[in-house]
DNA sequence: AAATATTGACAATTAAATTGTCAATTATGA
DNA sequence: TCATAATTGACAATTTAATTGTCAATATTT
């Protein structure tokens, strides 16, 4: 009845817009054959880390299973590569190949024509302002945050 | 490899933020027996907005025959009423019952709770601000946004 | 070396949601 | 007004993303 807080109103928009975006990549990304794992999965790797499976459990906060298999497949697709883990012998680190390193920027350079509309009559200073609030919101989270980890 | 643009990370803290929220929320909406859907149902209702399952389907971009199963279940359950609706005969407009409001005002309390430790590094300006933000970003989005009407 | 933990592979299951279909209304427009 | 088109609720089947469980192999720790 009362209206709510801007806190409360942050949390809501932030659903809303994860389910308007989510349905508007699964459009794009089917075009090219991916889902929403398979996109979270690069997306950890573009910043040329290499990551074990478990590695990318963790972040993504889902379970290993899943990401193996997601990862095994995308392997299969050649968008990724293993290599020799130096701290686990049995557990490969996964980087991107050249070929998923350019679809994944061809996916960044598409949406970010989609963001600049997006975000064309907002102020550069909210912009940031916004970026740095939810960066706190999400390094908050992780320290607090219930880990994933049935394992 | 270029630092993505502010608006890029934006997105992807959305993206992990949302499944953060999700699997907290999920584990105090388990306790009473709700699931996301649900939530969401009763969230559309609490302004005390009478709506039709067509309605609510539009509003939380979903399939009508999904609304259809979570709002029978939650009027089976008493936590919404249905009334006659004036201008569709045949499909009734829900509301919360007063079980479903004192049970949704519990949830909103409790979070509420949660949700000022989440800010309380925040400043207020900001805290507006991202409100503001993500307002704009949620709108612009129904404007242009393809509306889910297979049907 | 023995005990414990992690990992990959595979299978079964769950949960949220979509899609399809049908009959009954309800709205529209010629 | 009457015929036609669209909407709605009910039900079923299917899809998809994900979890959970289990096992053997390998690593790590004590």
């Amino acid at each position: 009845m009362q209206t709510p807080s801007p806190q409360y109103e942050i949390t809501w928009l932030i659903r809303r817009l994860f389910r308007a975006m989510a349905q508007l990549a699964d459009t794009y990304l089917r075009a090219h054959g991916l889902a929403a794992a398979d996109r979270a999965v690069l997306e950890f790797l573009y910043p040329d880390e290499a990551l074990s499976v478990p590695d990318i459990a963790v972040r993504y906060q889902v379970s290993r299973q899943h990401i193996q298999v997601t990862v095994n497949a995308l392997l299969e697709d050649g968008f990724i590569v293993s290599r020799p883990n130096p701290r686990h012998k049995r557990s490969p680190l996964f980087a991107l190949s050249h070929v998923g390193r350019e679809l994944f920027g061809k996916i960044r350079a598409a949406e970010s024509e989609l963001l600049d509309k997006l975000f064309a009559d907002i102020p550069t200073d909210d912009i940031e302002r916004t970026r740095r609030t939810l960066q706190a919101m999400y390094f908050h989270n992780l320290e607090q945050g219930q880990t994933h980890a049935p394992d």
